[in-house]
DNA sequence: CGGGTACTTGACAATGGTCAAGTGTGGTGG
DNA sequence: CCACCACACTTGACCATTGTCAAGTACCCG
């Protein structure tokens, strides 16, 4: 596959006509990476912008005792790091791969032209901004306004929708990655597991969790409180 | 003053030829609000964005308990609500007046128009949006990664920045919003005050809070343990 | 001077983190 | 094919930070 089949398929180039999209293939440099290797580190000059064609990718913060924050996990499609691009300075949070990856690197100069001069790339770009935008509003709510379990049954509830049997869901991501999503650790995690399990709510095996009270769940996500 | 004046002073609309000032100028819409009043709230339908002209506005997100968590407080010149716009819904979070203000309302529809048109504000607006990325990245990262006494030490220290005498800094918002602000409540927020008092820290007395010892509120900050 | 609001303080409870010691599992090499 | 190692995960005992509830003080504004 060229790629510039992969481009045309990424949303954030939507709607661009074919010559603007064979220009753009020309100024993507390709990578690839094993898992576990960093593809930026908090800190570096952000000269340009990815976009990830496949495999999975962290966006995290580190405090200085090394516990992490994810801030987003990104999937093929999508472009990551692009802010630092705009803001023009550096980027504010670690990259590295979840699993073996591709990504294509955008430089900066020649995008930020590019993007001068087509109205629907930017929209596009804007959307998404927009969007990530959205995304930490909801994972501040999340941090500040709620407890781990009650964000742990939205991410149930979440996980669920995208699944044909809504009822079992299966962790994508190990669940120390879970736990740094969640914003806790993994011990938390695991007796927040048990609990809803000897609760009757969910059943774990392994990375396979089966959703026995939706309705349940759903109260917990929401905020309402329980006994026990 | 004329609304033009006031636009052309605006950092979003900065770099803009005279004539597309006053186009802006005319899609602008004024409007004036007492303290504490509602510009708009979580789930309301985003139909334009504003400018604050004067006064003080606190976004914030609710719990279901009542609990706020303050996402930002914008000062004249800054636009807020745009992104809710790009992204086309709903504004994700509450707007509220901290004291008497002025904003100006611009309808999504021209101003998208106008966005489309101009490539000068659409990186300005890029790069407004990016900055609020950065933002919200460093918001999680304080809420998730460091305790209330970190978040306030750098807080007393970003204070001092933007001051003369760095070493007398003024609360510029009621200590109640200040622990909102913060990602606390009230009464920890005071004992925090108290307790860096009683360790020679600071000197607090009303809003007015002195710094008298830059070294160790910068060690807490950046993750030092003390003991006590 | 009075009343409302902001703020402080105390006693208590709970959520969640730390540290330490397991159990389990998958993959590699002997 | 099995043994072992690394790594993920779990569980327990403990503790720290922070939130809850309640009461009291200070302060501003009319």
């Amino acid at each position: 596959m060229e790629i510039i089949d992969f481009i045309t398929e990424i949303p954030l180039f939507k709607g661009l006509p074919e010559r603007q999209i064979v220009e753009i293939s020309k100024i993507a440099l390709n990578r690839s990476f094993n898992r576990g290797q960093t593809v930026f580190s908090e800190g570096d000059e952000a000269n340009g912008f990815y976009v990830l064609l496949s495999g999975r990718i962290k966006i995290f913060k580190l405090s200085p005792e090394g516990t992490e924050q994810i801030l987003h996990i990104f999937e093929s499609g999508e472009p990551f790091g692009e802010a630092a691009v705009f803001a023009g300075e550096t980027f504010p949070a670690y990259a590295e791969t979840l699993e073996e990856s591709e990504v294509i690197f955008f430089p900066r100069k020649v995008f930020m032209e590019l993007i001068k001069r087509d109205p629907s790339l930017t929209m596009n770009m804007l959307a998404i901004l927009s969007l990530r935008l959205k995304h930490f509003t909801r994972l501040v709510e999340d941090l500040s306004l709620k407890e781990v379990s009650q964000r742990l049954a939205a991410y149930l509830l979440y996980l669920s929708k995208s699944k044909d049997e809504p009822n079992n869901v299966e962790l994508e991501i190990l669940k120390g990655q879970l736990a740094s999503l969640l914003g806790t650790i993994p011990e938390t995690l695991s007796r927040i597991l048990s609990k809803m399990a000897s609760q009757g709510f969910i059943q774990v095996q392994g990375r396979k969790i089966k959703l026995l009270d939706r309705k349940a769940l759903k109260d917990l996500a929401s905020g309402e409180k329980f006994l026990q």
